[in-house]
DNA sequence: ATGAAAGCGCTAACAT
DNA sequence: ATGTTAGCGCTTTCAT
């Protein structure tokens, strides 16, 4: 392309040696500055500042990081798997929730879709000193397999784990028990008294902890739990659970859904088996997915601000980072969402 | 497995001298083969790749970027304004897209949410040489802001530019004037003959393009247009522009919403009328998100796969970047989802 | 085909 | 408080 030499400068971008020249004052004094050191006489901050401003400079990030040995960026890796589902408005929020934390932090965020099928890409970018740290969310599944990296770089996980043996990582997850068991309260507080529920998968945290807390609040009240079928967090899978639920021929005026997909699947084959929502049963799902609204009726939810736990993983990641004590768990509240389903 | 050494070393990670050093030739070589030169025997690219395996050797980015002026990352923008929407599947799924290509190539993705209120960060940051080209993506809106900074760095954006100065921009966008006409024509084909819209806003690309279609597709068949209502996209949007519809006192067995989130929101507005779907009026969205599935009757709707586009994106930068020919514009088929709101 | 050596733009001791 | 001086780990002419 370019046919280079009549005439021109060669407008390269402007360098710290650069600003210090103009400035009048050597390199390690706007390295200064740029970093924030105490040590500067704001005269001086001053004349560097203007300099700055004249050349239109940005620092050098790969330079940076290299003399400095950190990256400020930090990675955010989604499993493969549930990238697929990545139109699941659960993962969109938590990335929301960081990306929109770093912004207001001088770090930079990777994504990364870590491929199920060489996943030493992912280790070996994160080994490779690529970044400071590393994010990992994986819906609903408490896969801490990248606990062992823990060691090499500061990692925090989406989800509490599964296995005992990870309890050393550091992790946000969202009140899964409180919020079903406000769910299953709340069910109770509008006179429902047969209660069933169509829970999650129970090898996965959240399918456990909502299942819990419906149990908790049930025992709390002293009432006797109804049928309860397990599915697999989708939509069609919950319209099945509901049949079988029908199906046990057991008295039942409500229904808790361990999440929305499956409560939406619930209301088909509550229609199909003439019932309506809410008279006959009260229906109430949990995550506050978008479409809930627009499912008539709207259904009664129990958000869990998926936003709030991004913010909170991306914060204390940039903690943990900077070596500050950090608790190994945070857990991020749940709250009722009330519409009409119930 | 390795415990820790009971002699010598703080264990730092490899560099490509020690590699040299391991394979006994010189730094230059071992980067030669990093970088795949065509001018290395394969003998010693064989000894080099025993040594890489070896010390796990894995290249240290920021050097790379630093010696190289290149700095394999690009950055994909979300302004703020969307990035509160951005449960919206649409941008999730061209996330999605834009990663999953990416992730075969040797590209990192930064992902930044633009501050509306800071703009000059986002600039300052792509114009700070910290990725090689960027990626703007704005739902239906067509703002392209961001288009003078072509000249500095390779842009493309998501969704056609509204202004017709801003043609000189890369830019890859669904079909959305084909989808609206086969949506249209499909209407058409099922008998119907008064057929309404409700359009989005007639300041964005896909509600004009989308409109567009719409009324090709009437003319085409030599039928009159029913009653057209704009809204901006939102659920209640559609459901006030529906009853407007109505009012008009016009006739009218079909309307095509803009979107799917206007048609849930159609939904409402026709049930209060006491008109069924699609027996009275058949409905047809656009976008197939999510929840359309689950609506009752399910929604049928326009596809306009926005992975693909994600990733059509993703393809055409890292083209421009290696500074191969480009056409300017991309368009991604959009095809008929067929449900039973027809 | 391979090696030697000079940086890339910045930070971090160490001086002063 | 500010300047000097080494590198950080890699790529890239230029020799050979």
């Amino acid at each position: 392309m370019e046919s280079s030499s009549q005439h021109t400068v060669p407008r390269r971008t402007p360098t710290l040696e650069m600003v210090a020249e103009v400035a009048g004052v050597s390199r390690a004094t706007v390295s200064r500055v740029i970093n924030d050191s105490p040590k500067v006489t704001p005269e001086v901050i001053a004349v560097v500042n203007a300099a700055i401003a004249e050349l239109n400079y940005v620092p050098n990030r790969a330079a940076r990081s290299l003399a400095s040995r950190k990256t400020q960026a930090i990675a955010l890796i989604v499993p493969e798997s549930t990238a697929k589902v990545f139109a699941d408005p659960f993962f969109a929020s938590v990335v929301q929730g960081v990306a929109t934390h770093l912004s207001s932090t001088d770090y930079t965020l990777n994504l990364l879709i870590a491929s199920e099928t060489d996943p030493d890409k992912t280790r070996r970018y994160l080994l490779g000193g690529n970044v400071d740290g590393a994010l990992v969310v994986s819906h609903h599944s408490g896969d801490h397999s990248y606990t062992q990296l823990g060691n090499a770089l500061p990692i925090v996980f989406g989800g509490r784990p599964l296995q005992a043996d990870a309890t050393d990582s550091y992790y946000v997850d969202a009140d899964n028990v409180h919020g079903a068991r406000i769910a299953t309260e709340y069910l109770i507080g509008r006179g429902r008294r047969q209660i069933a529920a169509i829970a999650g998968p129970q090898d996965m945290p959240a399918g456990i902890d909502r299942l819990r807390g419906f149990r908790e609040a049930l025992a709390s009240a002293g009432l006797t739990e109804g049928p309860v079928e397990t599915a697999d967090f989708s939509p069609a899978g919950g319209a099945d659970a509901m049949r079988r639920l029908l199906a046990t021929g057991q008295p039942l005026d409500a229904v808790l859904a361990a999440n929305d997909q499956m409560a939406a699947g619930a209301y088909g084959a509550l229609a199909e088996a003439g019932l309506r929502v809410p008279h006959d049963v009260a229906l109430i799902g949990f995550d506050n997915d978008n479409f809930g609204a627009t499912l008539s009726p709207p259904l009664t939810t129990v958000d869990q601000s998926p936003v709030a736990l991004g913010e909170e993983m991306a914060r204390k990641l940039v903690q943990l980072i900077a070596g500050d004590p950090v608790p190994r768990a945070t857990i991020t509240p749940t709250r009722l969402v009330e519409r009409t389903s119930v």
